[in-house]
DNA sequence: GAGTGGTCTAGACCACGTT
DNA sequence: ACGTGGTCTAGACCACTCT
């Protein structure tokens, strides 16, 4: 019986490959280096004749594979190792509630202000806003265990969302009411470090310099802006992922 | 001719559905609010009915919405429109001298210093190493056309790359002979902002306490720890995508 | 032109989890 | 027990692109 594809757990039954055994075997041989980066990888066809399984079950190894950066599949020219892996970070945006209450701590929400204005133009520029249009002006604090945990600064296109003009957001953040209302959308997120400003440290109950952990977000829906929010984190916050 | 499904590209015309349109058109009805958070999704055979087509292709459609975070599947409890959407960033993670180079600016590398000693306790800790190892120090510039662009603070597992202890790092930075070394590996990456200190001003060019956008990987291959990076950038350094 | 991956089918069996 | 999604098959046709 010959066993050209060495080490999965079925290897020596009779066992047929499902599309994952495959996947964690080319896997390995990647690993391993018996695969180097720019080689060829044998067919389709090949394959499932080594593994002894159909040709789609193959496809959706090598599918998932090119997927996850690790070969690159080309038709005609055929699939090959990945010169440099293209080294992708998968984070999840958590509701911030979630996030907090999974670390055990309390979560509070408070609103600090709330103001309806013209868009200022720095932000018609950022959302790419045609024209004049009001937006909502949301100032809000979020808490864990009664420690400062976020600044949230954010501003609502109300011709997007008119029924925002009359919502009431001291007890529910706009945050989980935007999640209701709108339950897919584009978004564009940016990571950045800024400095604690006056207006800031008061409500970060933090020192006029300290380093601040910024994440801002614009979203649209349907190719027309909705939201954009600026979220400045306590000093030390970090933002950690594996992949 | 009935047509359950509205707006498809192909809709009117004899064509059966592919996955991409029973995809696209559920997506749609979810965005469009037909079907709200919370709300059962038809079965997979039913689907297959509606749009036409196998329910393998109903089945690849719905697979990838569920790994877009659209929707929850579950054996026996069927499909569901996810409450709250999960919101996932994914990040390219570009070697630093392509992400250079393309925004059409000279490269440049330059080391700082190189040198072999034994693990510091908070290395070991945080890499999980076990027992005393030795570890390559390196610190690094990158500079894009000939300004400061990040300070690399590099630290690598001799155990685990002991060719590493030999080689030459004057010309060739130790990310991309690392991505040449370790073709896929297990990584933990983490975002925060820290204030520049005496020891980054004078490589980053930068004043004390400028808030400075950090990054740190950990890196493991097959369990063993590789290599532990701490890259800061020059202030005002975004980092940025979309989904 | 020809080889490769991309997709679809109609059917089948299985694993899981709700009932 | 039974309904749902998860996977596999053997074959087919198509789309791309390299030579």
């Amino acid at each position: 019986m010959p066993e050209r594809w060495t080490q999965w757990s079925g290897s020596g039954t009779e066992m047929k490959a499902t599309y994952k055994d495959v996947k964690s075997d080319i896997l390995a041989k990647i690993v391993n280096g018996d695969w180097a980066p720019g080689d060829l990888v044998p067919n389709e066809m090949d394959l499932a004749t080594t593994y002894g399984c159909a040709r789609a079950t193959v496809n959706r190894a090598m599918r998932e594979l090119a997927e996850d950066g690790i070969i690159e599949r080309r038709r005609k020219a055929g699939t090959r190792v990945r010169m440099t892996r293209a080294r992708q970070a998968k984070f999840d945006i958590p509701i911030l509630r979630n996030e907090i209450e999974a670390l055990n701590a309390e979560y509070r929400y408070s609103l600090v202000s709330s103001e309806i204005a013209p868009s200022p133009d720095w932000l018609r520029a950022r959302l790419q806003l045609s024209g004049t249009t009001d937006v909502l002006h949301l100032v809000c604090m979020h808490y864990a265990d009664g420690y400062p945990y976020q600044y949230e600064d954010r501003w609502i296109n109300l011709d997007a969302l008119p029924q925002a003009r009359d919502m009431d957001f001291s007890e529910l953040g706009p945050n989980e009411w935007l999640l209701s209302e709108t339950p897919f959308s584009d978004a564009e997120i940016s990571f950045s470090a800024a400095l604690a400003d006056q207006g800031l440290t008061d409500f970060l109950e933090c020192g006029v310099g300290d380093p601040v952990f910024t994440v801002e977000r614009s979203t649209w829906l349907a190719g027309q802006a909705v939201t954009y929010v600026r979220m400045s984190h306590k000093p030390g916050h970090r933002m950690t992922t594996r992949y």
